[in-house]
DNA sequence: GGGTATTTGTCCGTATGTATG
DNA sequence: TCATACATACGGACAAATACC
């Protein structure tokens, strides 16, 4: 049942049963209401159409009549399936009503090595939906008010915590923005920004943030990438005031930036007012050998450092909670630019994964995937030992994918093309540069989305085509 | 139970357990790590830092008989209550941790005549946990992915067919796009309409909106309002290629545009290959008297409607679902410009919303609502009586607040401050105009978010301070 | 609500490097 | 050179408390 938007004209030299006739016969005939679909009562057309009950009644004993509807006593009036089969003349006439959407190729794949994909089987679902319930019992008018434009105080809180305890990183709550998304995210920094427009990235690097920037007008510098991450030493021949780096774990690369460079990087931020780090610390809760690595925050004491992280890595994509850390000094400029954009996470999930995280289940849950994830991680190294003659393979202390570069002559794209002969699909690393850079062969394996049986396949498979013998 | 990060240097001179030791030390001394708070397991903080078990369990013997923490076998570790005195003085040496956020005003109002409060108390949240729960118990892997960038099809779909049945609206699901809020479809459409600067708004208009183009650089032209809305003559004289328009109900002298002017409006925006149209159809929902009036979008035939819309106002401001409408012509910028910002709302919220229209209970509410809204206008109006002779009330054919003119030489300011002696807090039209007008003593009369007894005491004591004899 | 799996402090044996005699 | 003691680090076994279904 739906309303029904006519417009009615009083004056018109139709009479006003007729006009609402008219209009629904031309809506059944174009296909607008499907077979089957339920009519507005006539009570309710009538009120909300402003005439009488009998006007509208009048209209549908028409249309009764015609066999377009049919009645069906204290139930409604149903659009006629025999209406249906004579408007198909009708529906060329009329722009189709639902365009298909541009179709994913129906390729499945025996394994699908994707670096963005996440293991799910282990979330505790019961808890979420648990916790859920309990907050849609208890307070139900204030959780469909309105909220803070920054997130939830409580949940800044939470994630204060949880950031400094688990990352190092060194902030109060009000420095903290919730926000739907690090693209969303990336949309207010510019807000924040305003007026700086040069920015350098890694290359290669995370092209979905690089395409963000660039989009909004930046002038992009490109950075390049070793073992140790952002080579400062480029950083500094650019004009560039901005750079966003991705220092605890590089994607695509996987390298680790050592403290050394840190402490340049954060040298090189403190020799302007306006230079800004941008810390993507996207996947660091993932690590499977050495010491934790601390943010680069954490190490920030002059406030050059904008950290960005999110949830969606570690509890689901779906939860879509990404948070950003501004430092003091950008503190004023978001308020003064930003502070009248609300939240974009709806106050109920913000709620759940409030409480999700002070009962201390995002901690268990935690600790299960790295178990899990390292356990994945052990069993692929392990698999790719008859690789290491001819690969090299790197980006190994994090994450959820490793690097494999080719030294036995395959190209990128046979390594693809032959991976996917046999229903395997990798990445390449070339989609990460974002500038015809000195590119090595390399794919990128992920390994967090699959199960150990499938790890096993597919990397059988790969060894099948992918080694020269 | 949280992790500890701590820079642990393997090559210190300290020995690893005395770095474990001496870091929880300081957290505990800063007040870091709350009084009775739990440390992690020695097993679970061992394996973070990648140290045996019993180093970490050393460096807490340490802090244990120093009486930093307590033991409470087979539970955890936890921070001792003596700790807590002892760390008094360096408690100032420290930054604080939660500073406290800016203060709201305490102050409690008899009547609240916000324009923006609607009523909750009759949302049907037992449906919604019911939706939540069946959602949450079906699909759960797939509802965790990552969702379609515009919104999941289905949804869109479902609003296609609400906005066509309803608002008049033609369109196709592709030309939808969902998001958090319209304050991000905007920032969206910034980027699809990139290199369009110069924006005409109403004026007075909504503020939030004319903010945040104005903090995106928009060049910001202002139009006068009359009672047939935006006056598209002085719109003519204007440079801009946009226009932001509210042309069902305008906020927030709630004028509605007649049909003459929309066709004027059209044809204007036809003139120009890169000019579009704007509306914002915020609350068209809900109308008390007068036939239904169409969106805009409705009789444009040229393409230069961009429609905004959400749930926010009709449902709940926290379910934070809005949609925008792009005509053809911006297709194809979206997906060269935007495609690839993931879409702000959770898969889950979109499931829930999507389920409640398609079940037929959004309808049920709505006209649930408007009865509501119609018997509390009507209130308002029949208890407005007395105040014909000295104030000219409008805005009164839809939406959820009335405008009241006075005539009887009161200032805006007396107003306010009058009714705020009396605990009636109502809203100076004066901050919704963006320039110096010629602005009219006026106050808005939001009557959404009030019961009958509140509007009703809240209006004879308007009555009291407002009337001169 | 009850049974099972996991977690956790505690206790204990072991290995390694260094200093001492 | 060898034996001993000590500090530090590693990992297994146990029983109770807790979490999860």
């Amino acid at each position: 049942m739906r309303d029904i938007t006519i417009q009615l004209q009083i004056n018109s030299e139709k009479c006003l049963y007729e006009q609402i006739y008219e209009h629904i016969r031309q809506e059944i005939r174009e296909g607008k209401l499907f077979t089957g679909e339920r009519l507005p009562s006539t009570r309710s057309l009538a009120d909300y159409l402003q005439v009488a009950r009998s006007t509208v009644e009048y209209a549908y004993d028409q249309l009764l009549s015609e066999g377009y509807i049919e009645a069906r006593p204290y139930r409604g009036y149903f659009v006629c399936a025999e209406a249906d089969l004579a408007n198909m003349t009708d529906m060329n006439a009329s722009s189709p009503r639902f365009l298909p959407e541009k179709e994913e190729k129906p390729m499945t794949w025996v394994a699908d090595f994707s670096p963005h994909a996440i293991e799910m089987s282990e979330f505790p679902f019961g808890v979420w939906k648990r916790i859920t319930k309990n907050i849609l019992n208890d307070g139900n008018q204030e959780l469909f008010a309105q909220g803070e434009a920054q997130g939830d105080l409580t949940l800044r809180q939470t994630i204060c915590r949880y950031l400094h305890s688990s990352r190092g990183v060194n902030c109060r709550p009000e420095q903290i923005i919730i926000g739907a998304g690090n693209d969303y995210l990336i949309l207010l920094l510019e807000k924040i920004l305003n007026g700086m427009r040069t920015i350098a990235m890694e290359n290669p690097t995370y092209t979905r943030a690089y395409r963000i920037f660039q989009s909004m007008g930046y002038e992009m510098k490109q950075v390049s990438v070793d073992q140790g991450g952002l080579r400062v030493r480029e950083l500094e021949e650019t004009d560039a005031d901005l750079v966003y780096v991705m220092p605890s774990h590089q994607y695509p690369t996987g390298a680790v930036m050592p403290i050394s460079r840190r402490n340049e990087l954060l040298k090189w931020a403190s020799l302007g007012q306006n230079r800004f780090l941008i810390e993507d610390d996207y996947d660091s809760e993932f690590r499977y050998k050495g010491k934790p690595i601390p943010s680069l925050q954490s190490s920030d004491s002059a406030g050059k450092v904008i950290y960005l992280g999110t949830f969606s890595k570690a509890i689901a994509p779906a939860i879509r909670v990404s948070y950003m850390v501004l430092p003091d000094s950008l503190l004023e400029k978001y308020w003064a630019n930003c502070s009248f954009y609300s939240c974009t996470v709806s106050r109920i999930d913000q709620r759940i994964l409030d409480e999700f995280i002070r009962d201390g289940y995002f901690e268990r849950y935690l600790n299960k995937m790295r178990k899990i994830y390292r356990g994945k991680h052990a069993l692929v190294l392990e698999l790719l030992k008859p690789f290491e003659k001819q690969f090299m393979i790197s980006g190994d202390n994090a994450g959820l994918h490793l690097v494999l570069t080719a030294k036995n002559g395959c190209s990128e794209k046979e390594l693809l093309e032959k991976a996917a002969a046999v229903g395997v699909r990798v990445y390449g690393m070339s989609d990460s540069f974002v500038e015809q850079g000195n590119k090595k062969p390399s794919v990128l394996l992920g390994f967090g989305g699959l199960q150990p049986n499938e790890l096993t396949e597919g990397i059988k498979r790969l060894r099948g085509v992918w080694l020269k013998d």
